[in-house]
RNA sequence: GCCUUCGUAGUUCAAUGGAUAGAACAGGACUCUUCUAAGGUCUUGAUGUAGGUUCGAUUCCUACCGAAGGCACCA
C-alpha cells in the first residue's frame, strides 16, 4: 500500500540476494526534490560494518534492484547520490494516480493504526462557577485534534470532561454573588449571566487573599454547598451550576466539540476516598494525620503526596484516583484512557497513576498523560490579573469583531458574514495552537493570528476557498475531472498531495497535530504557486481536465486535514 | 536543592540520527484587461556553552548557563 514500504521491501529483497543482514535503515522524503521523491540510507549503514566503500555498495545495492521490479513499481530512475544515498525517481504516472487514489477512495486519510480500539480522552475540564479561560481554550483545541485523529486511525474515542463542581472555587462565586446582588441578575443571556458569575468569583477570590472576615465567611459557604443545608445557597448554586455549564455548551458549539461523558468532582470523591481507604497500610500511609502515598519508595523521581488530609477531606489526587476507576468501569473494554492537562499537572498525575498502578496493574499500560505548555500573550499586558481574566469567549468574541470588519466590503449577508467570522476566527486560534509542537509554552499574538497572511489558518482556509471558485468555474465550463492527458511537468503539489497518507499516519503515531499543520501550509503555498502561474480551467487546455482534477485532490486534502485539526472549511469568505 | 518540559534567523515556529538547517512575520523590489491580491515572484539572516557516542548530531549521553512549571494537607 504504502509506497515507502514497497521500498523498503524492495531492498531488503535485494540485500538478501547480497547476502547481507543486521542492520536497520530508513527511507525517507529528501528535503530537496533533486534527490529524488524517495531517498534510503542503507549503504551507509553497512558499509562500515562490510569494510566498503558506501558510494560502491551503494552501485551494487541499486545493481541487484534494477532487474527485481516489478512493473507497477518500476522507478523513472535509481540514482546514487551524495556520500552514498540511493535516490528514487517516481515516474509521471506515480503521482496521476495517487491524484486518482484521493478523488475514488472516500477514506484516503485513513489508517489502522488504531482499529477497533476504544480509546477514552478527558480534555478541556473546565469549572463550572469559574471562567472558561485561555488554558481551558487550548486543552480543548488540543484535545479535539488528537481525538480525531485517533478516530481516522480506527478508533473509537469517547470524549469525556470532568468537571469540579464542588469545593473552594463555587464558594468563592457564591459568596461574590451574595455580597453583590446584582451579579444574579437573571433577564441577561446565559453568557452575560456566566460573565456575571466569573466576576463574582473573581470577587470573592481576592476577598479570600486579602479580607479574614470574607475568607472565614467563604469556609462557612463552602460547608454549606457541601451539605445542601442552606435554601438560598442551593438556589443560588442550582442556577449558577446550570447558567455556566450550559455557557460551556454553547462554547463547545462554537469550537467543534462534542462530549460523550461528564464526570463531576463531587461524584469521584467518595469512590476515590473508598480505593484510598481499603489501600492503607499497603499502598497508602498515615503521616501527621493525613492519608499520603510515599511515592519516593517506588520511583526515587517521584514524591510524596497527600490523599486524605487531616481534617478528613479527600484531595484532588484522590478524586484523580476515582476518576480513573470511574472511567474503566465505565468502558471495561477500554484500550487506553488519556487524559490532555497543561503541563504544571504532569508531576502529580504521574505520582496517582503510579498509585493506581499498584492498585490496578492492569491499568498501567492503558494510561496516557498529555501535557501542553502554557498560552502566553506576545503584547504581555492581557495577563490573567484580578477582573482581567483572559476568557476563551472573549478571545472568540475579539477575533471575531475583527473579522467581521475586515469582510464587511466582501458582500455577504448577515448571517453569512456571521457564519464566515465564526469559523475563521476559530481557525485563526487554533491554528495558532495546532502549528506547533505540544508541550511547550506557545506565545500568543492576537494580531499575528488575524493578519491572514502566510502561516495561519485563515490563510489555509481562503487557499480552499480560491480553489473552490475554480472549480465552480470548471463546472460551468463543463470540465470534468480527468486523468487521460497529463501535463509534462509534474507539479510540486502533486508530489506533496501523494504525501497526505503518510504525514496523517506519523501525526497519529506520535500524536503530534502539528505535523499536519506544517505539512497543509506546505501543500496550500505549492497549489496557491500554481494558481498564480497557471490557467486552471481553461477550455482551449487539453490538460485542463488534469488540472482540475488536481484542485478537486487539493480541496480533498485540505478540507480533511483541516478536518483533523478540527477546523472548518467555508466555501467563500 | 531535587524533578519535569524546553533553549534554532530580529520575532514566532519546523526539521522520523543524514545531503546546502526549512517556513512565516518584520525590511526592500516587482506583480491584478486571467478562476477570490487574505494571493504570487525575487531578496538578507540562526542550531545557548563545553565535552562525548557515531561514517555522519539541531536530534542521543554528561556537565554548565538560561526560561517556564512542579516539589504534603489548593486544584
Amino acid at each position: 500500500m504504502e509506497t515507502k514500504d514497497n521500498i523498503k521491501k524492495l531492498i531488503t529483497k535485494a540485500l538478501e540476494k547480497l547476502d547481507i543482514s543486521g542492520a536497520d535503515f530508513a527511507v525517507e522524503y529528501p528535503e530537496n526534490p533533486e534527490n529524488g521523491d524517495y531517498s534510503t540510507n542503507v549503504a551507509m549503514v553497512y558499509a562500515q560494518k562490510l569494510r566498503m566503500n558506501p558510494r560502491e555498495l551503494a552501485e551494487k545495492i541499486v545493481a541487484t534492484i534494477l532487474p527485481m521490479q516489478v512493473k507497477e513499481y518500476a522507478m523513472a530512475d535509481i540514482k546514487v547520490a551524495g556520500s552514498g544515498f540511493i535516490n528514487f525517481y517516481l515516474p509521471r504516472a506515480y503521482f496521476a494516480g495517487s491524484l486518482e487514489e484521493i478523488l475514488n477512495n472516500k477514506n484516503f486519510s485513513k489508517n489502522s493504526l488504531m482499529q477497533g480500539k476504544k480509546v477514552m480522552l478527558e480534555y478541556t475540564d473546565p469549572n463550572p462557577f469559574k471562567p472558561f479561560h485561555i488554558g481551558h481554550l487550548m486543552t480543548n483545541v488540543i484535545g479535539e485534534s488528537i481525538s480525531r485523529i485517533l478516530e481516522n486511525s480506527g478508533a473509537e474515542v469517547f470524549r469525556a470532561n470532568y468537571q469540579g463542581d464542588v469545593g473552594m472555587h463555587v464558594a468563592r462565586a457564591i459568596w461574590g454573588l451574595l455580597k453583590n446582588a446584582t451579579l444574579q441578575d437573571k433577564s441577561g443571556t446565559l453568557i452575560e449571566q456566566s460573565i456575571n458569575i466569573g466576576k463574582a468569583y473573581a470577587l470573592g477570590a481576592d476577598a479570600y487573599e486579602t479580607d479574614e472576615n470574607s475568607k472565614a465567611e467563604i469556609n462557612v459557604i463552602n460547608k454549606k454547598v457541601y451539605d445542601r443545608s442552606d435554601a438560598e445557597i442551593n438556589s443560588i448554586y442550582d442556577w449558577g451550576f446550570k447558567v455556566t455549564m450550559e455557557a460551556f455548551e454553547d462554547l463547545y458549539k462554537v469550537l467543534g466539540t462534542k462530549f460523550d461523558y461528564y464526570f463531576l468532582e463531587s461524584q469521584m470523591a467518595p469512590i476515590g476516598e473508598r480505593i484510598v481507604k481499603e489501600h492503607i497500610g499497603k499502598v497508602f500511609s498515615e503521616s501527621d494525620g493525613a492519608i499520603v502515598f510515599k511515592a519516593e519508595d517506588y520511583d526515587p523521581k517521584l514524591h510524596t503526596r497527600v490523599f486524605i488530609t487531616s481534617q478528613g477531606l479527600p484531595t484532588y489526587e484522590t478524586k484523580e484516583l476515582g476518576l480513573t476507576v470511574e472511567k474503566f468501569a465505565t468502558l471495561p473494554k477500554m484500550d487506553a484512557s488519556i487524559v490532555v492537562t497543561a503541563l504544571e499537572q504532569a508531576d502529580y498525575m504521574r505520582v496517582v497513576a503510579k498509585a493506581l498502578s499498584i492498585i490496578h496493574p492492569e491499568y498501567e499500560s492503558k494510561m496516557r498523560h498529555i501535557t501542553h505548555g502554557m498560552l502566553r500573550f506576545a503584547s504581555g499586558k492581557m495577563s490573567s490579573r484580578k477582573g482581567n481574566v483572559v476568557t476563551g469567549e472573549s478571545l472568540i468574541r475579539d477575533v471575531r469583531a475583527s473579522i467581521l470588519e475586515r469582510i464587511k466590503e466582501r458582500g455577504f449577508s448577515r448571517e453569512e458574514s456571521e457564519e464566515v467570522a465564526s469559523k475563521v476566527g476559530v481557525a485563526a486560534l487554533k491554528y495558532s495552537i495546532l502549528k506547533q509542537s505540544i508541550g511547550g509554552d506557545i506565545i500568543y499574538d492576537f494580531d499575528k493570528s488575524i493578519s491572514f497572511e502566510g502561516d495561519s489558518g485563515p490563510y489555509l482556509q481562503y487557499s480552499y476557498a480560491r480553489a473552490y471558485s475554480v472549480l465552480e468555474k470548471a463546472k460551468q465550463e463543463n470540465i470534468l475531472p480527468e486523468f487521460s492527458v497529463l501535463p509534462e511537468q509534474t507539479f510540486e503539489v502533486e508530489k506533496l498531495l501523494s504525501r497526505f497518507h503518510s504525514v496523517v499516519l506519523r501525526a497519529s503515531q506520535e500524536g503530534e497535530p502539528h505535523h499536519i499543520t506544517n505539512y497543509l501550509i506546505e501543500v496550500a503555498r505549492a497549489y496557491n504557486s500554481f494558481y498564480g502561474n497557471n490557467l486552471i480551467a481553461d477550455k482551449s487546455d487539453r490538460t485542463a481536465p488534469y488540472k482540475v482534477a488536481l484542485t478537486f485532490a487539493f480541496t480533498f486534502v485540505l478540507k480533511r486535514g483541516l478536518y483533523l485539526l478540527g477546523i472548518e472549511t467555508p466555501e467563500k469568505m
